[in-house]
DNA sequence: AGATAAATTGTCAATGATGACAGTAATTAA
DNA sequence: TTAATTACTGTCATCATTGACAATTTATCT
């Protein structure tokens, strides 16, 4: 009888417009009209489907852990097939794939907005709590000789490359230090071979 | 004649205050109202010093760069008596000190907010540059056979985990993590040593 | 065709943020 | 004491952002 409900592909719609604001302008600077137009509908549906200003909030933040679970168990599939660390270099590393840095630059600008709200900040931080553990045990499959304390420091190590390269990609800089960083990393994931 | 002008002191004041705010709400969230609330003065006194919204964001940016670049030199300082990979890492990462995140946390928002204005843009990267040539420079110092390529890679992962630990600081993450981001840059320092 | 429920749009009031400037208070030199 | 210059405050106009809701359109079923 009634019309047929786009609440979810149109809130699907709306939230990656709102994650890429939020990337580019951070939350505070994600206004109802950018985010609007970004996602090409106008701002009264906006509400209509997400609610006030505070429930967009809550909506993005599961939406961003939501994305980030997604590419965690993405990457333990790719991971899986890994037998070396210049494997898992590559395949976090990868350029020619699309890899996007709008999902991290968003999670970071939601942790430093949110940081204060508990459930907002657990979800944050079990999102990225899913990945650390997935590299980890990448690290404990590939290396079960070194101590799991080793293998969750290594992918810590390996993380912090990741985010902060997606950081730098808005201030575009010299393809040396993407190489520099990769070359980090690779070096951190070798230090798993010794002793 | 004219009264005594507290021009500089005041700006700094001011600009400290906005630093801040940014760190705590990002770019488009340090309203002038809560930058003259932090700084404990009335909002046209903003205006009176620091001109209007794009040249405070102009002054800003430079004074955070002023003040990365202290931190650089002292850190040079510091290093020039480090022995040991561990001496660096105790140094960068000592909890004892004061080392409050709000630089790097005002810096990175700078970074996603006006990547887009070249001037600004090199300003924050020369920045990073120079924490990034002392602290390869004192890898070369302290690992004279290894590579300057290694020794940057090796740079680029630390103070990426350095970065990485500023930006979880919002999340309140449990001891261990900022134990184990401190033990993967230690092994990444440690790799220095290999071959 | 008509009823129903959802999608979509238009519009206005309320609040918040910025720009601007006049006006007052304070400090120093002459 | 007075002139000169700066520090500081009060206040208003303007624009941006959000919240709210009425009104319209569209798609589906009976």
């Amino acid at each position: 009888m009634p019309r047929p409900s786009l609440k979810d592909q149109r809130s699907e719609q709306i939230l990656d417009a709102y994650l890429t604001c939020v990337a580019q302008f951070g939350l505070e600077g994600a206004t109802q009209e950018r985010v609007a137009a970004q996602a090409g509908v106008k701002r009264p549906l906006l509400r209509h489907y997400l609610g006030n200003r505070d429930q967009m909030i809550s909506a993005l933040c599961a939406h961003v852990v939501q994305v980030f679970d997604g590419m965690s168990d993405e990457a333990a599939l790719g991971l899986a097939y890994a037998g070396s660390g210049k494997d898992i270099v590559e395949l976090l590393f990868q350029e020619e794939a699309d890899h996007d840095p709008r999902l991290l630059l968003a999670w970071q600008a939601l942790s430093v907005a949110v940081g204060d709200q508990p459930d907002k900040r657990d979800a944050l931080l079990n999102s990225l709590e899913r990945f650390l553990g997935v590299l980890t045990g990448t690290l404990q499959r590939l290396f079960p000789k070194a101590s799991s304390a080793k293998a969750r420091a290594v992918a810590q190590g390996v993380t912090s490359i990741l985010v902060n390269l997606d950081s730098l990609s808005m201030l575009a800089p010299p393809q040396s230090w993407r190489d520099e960083l990769r070359d980090g990393a690779l070096l951190l994931l070798t230090s798993m071979e010794a002793q």
